[in-house]
This record gives C-alpha cells, sequence and structure tokens, in this order.
DNA sequence: GAATATATGTCAATAACACTGACCAATTTT
DNA sequence: AAAATTGGTCAGTGTTATTGACATATATTC
C-alpha cells in the first residue's frame, strides 16, 4: 500500500504517547462502539424499533423512577426529540409515567413488564458479548479497561455510571 | 420470558461475572463513545460537516489510497449514503479521487492539504481526551483496555484496527 | 397573593444520515 | 461473448435529531 505520507509521522507528543497508539485507540472506540450497537438491532427490528427506544429502555431500566429531564441530561438531546420515542414506548406499554408524590411536576418512569421483557433481551445480548471479551481478557485487563473508559468519559458524568458498585460499598 | 424481576438481578452467570460489572461495561462504552464523539462536534459545526464526514476524513486519513468499497466495508453504510458526504468532500476539495492504474474501475481516495489540515483538528483533540486517559490510568491499564476492546470488535474485523503495530513489528 | 422559576409536553418546520430498489457504465475476469 | 466486479446515480422513504415558540401544571420566592 502507499503508505507513510499521512501515517508515517511520529507527531510526537510530550506524554511519550505515539500517535499510533492513540490512532489506534480512536478506531478501537468506533469499531467496538459500532459492533456492539449492531448486537441489538435484531431485535429491535422485531419490534420496528430504533436505537433511540433502545437508550431509553435501557436507562429506565438501570434507573426505575428516573425523571425526564434526568434522561434528557444523560442522553444530551433534546426533550422534544426524547418526546417522539418516549411517547411511543408509553403508548404501546413498555413504560409507565407515575406523578411524583412530593414534586408532582416531575413524572416518574418505569418499564412496565413488557419493557422489561424487551430491555432483557436487548442487554442480554450486548452482555454476552462484553463477558466473552472479559473472559478472554482476565480480570486484570478488566480493571484496566474500566480505568480508562472512566478517563475518557467527560468528569462531570462519571458519576452517572452505574452508581451501585459505589452504593453498595 | 418473563422470569423473576429486571433489578434484584444477581442474575448470575457461569462466568464469575457480576451482571452490574455486566451492566457497567455498556454504561462506560455508551458514555465513553458519547463523550469522545462529541469532542469533534464543534469542529465540524465550523465547516457545516457531521459526524459522517468525520468519519469519511479520518478513515481517508488512515488508510491513503482506500477504495470505495473498502471503505464502505469499514463503514457498514450503503454506497449511496456514502456517496452523498463524499461527493461533499470531493466537491469542496477535501479528498481526491484518483483512478488505480492496475484496475481501472477502482477509484483510490486520498486526503488533500485542505483534508488532512482538517484531520489534524479533529484527531488532535480526540488523541488529546484519549492521551490524558492513557496518563491517569498507566501502561498496565492501557494493555488492558486494549484487550478488552479487540475482544468486543466482531473477529472478522479486528485486524481492519490499525494495521502498523503488526506490520510494523 | 403575585411573580417567577421549574418540569414537562406539544406544534411546526427542518436537517443529517441512513435505508431500499432500480438501474447504468466502465472495466476486468472467465 | 458472457458474467462479475467496482463504482455511481435517481427516486423515494424512515429514523433521529435539531430549533423555536408556546402551553400547562406545579413549586418556590418575594
Amino acid at each position: 500500500m502507499s503508505d507513510q505520507q499521512t501515517r508515517g509521522r511520529p507527531r510526537v507528543n510530550p506524554l511519550f504517547l505515539r500517535d499510533e497508539d492513540l490512532r489506534e485507540a480512536i478506531e478501537l472506540l468506533f469499531f467496538a462502539y459500532r459492533d456492539f450497537t449492531g448486537e441489538a438491532d435484531a431485535v429491535l427490528d422485531a419490534f420496528d424499533f430504533g436505537r433511540a427506544h433502545h437508550r431509553i429502555i435501557y436507562f429506565v431500566g438501570a434507573n426505575p423512577g428516573i425523571s425526564v429531564g434526568e434522561l434528557l441530561a444523560i442522553l444530551k438531546i433534546t426533550k422534544q426529540s426524547l418526546s417522539r420515542v418516549l411517547s411511543q414506548l408509553v403508548d404501546e406499554a413498555f413504560i409507565t409515567q407515575e406523578t411524583d408524590a412530593n414534586d408532582r411536576r416531575r413524572r416518574r418512569l418505569y418499564l412496565t413488564d413488557k419493557g422489561a421483557s424487551l430491555e432483557r433481551q436487548l442487554t442480554d445480548r450486548q452482555s454476552r458479548r462484553v463477558a466473552a471479551a472479559f473472559r478472554d481478557a482476565g480480570a486484570d485487563a478488566v480493571a484496566g479497561f474500566r480505568t480508562v473508559m472512566r478517563g475518557i468519559i467527560n468528569e462531570e458524568d462519571r458519576d452517572r455510571v452505574l452508581r451501585y458498585r459505589d452504593e453498595a460499598s
């Protein structure tokens, strides 16, 4: 291949990380995310849902009673965008809305049994892929994976990732 | 089908991986990818480009002389989708097409200077984020990150990720 | 109690990015 | 000569997102 013009460049950085190492990381993120999300697509198609539905179902499942505003903060989309998909999920009885007892402006979201069943189908497929990678990589590698991934996430959002771990301890 | 709840879930799996660990990984992938791709958005907006443009510019930059078909295989989109964005990039002189000397059906793609300059702007921002995470995590963690991420990628696509490492050795 | 802020929802218009299907042209392979 | 490959294009469609404007209910503050 004709190489070496755009790619030979050492482009050294002050952290002693080679440019290639960083490019590799960029590609790992691209491909891993592409294949990881692709995992659920077949299931979603059967329900005539897209990835937006998946994200909502996942985060409502992981955070029962989450409010609309909190969900927006996680997804970082506009409320109009959320509304379209969320209304569908409510209409088709995958999600229920309950008015908060203390602050009656808030609508708390929960999965119905139907929604929980779908969530399980979707999450299990992705979990299996991750579990296989974890098993092959070993415990130390998994720890490194966690550390690096957390470091990539915006500092202010790191504590949005799965609180059980910290709560449980 | 609908078994025990969804979330009281010990839901033990045979690999001794707790369900929470796998859910955490799912969320790490979501948030890290969200913030990582968000990094380039400001730059793209200035050029009136979207993420599709970014992906093309990135992969043409990383693989100078790549053919349209190879690019399609990497991006896993249809050629009609690629065409729309690629034509724009060619029209605006970020990318050039050159007919392959040996097989005149093939169009090989290259970044122009203008394209390479934009690619650098985009990649540098993302690299900085990854470099910071790598620096904070340490070399062992980085190795683990690489191993796990590769494991998540479809087996048949693992060798699409950055070949320099293996070629160079 | 009135004014203001907050949480949510909705209408309308628009755009980015993807899809399918059908077809064409140039070129290479068999 | 026929078939396969590579790439491009036209037309129509769908999903997911956007911005802006406005409405409603409720809570908080002065």
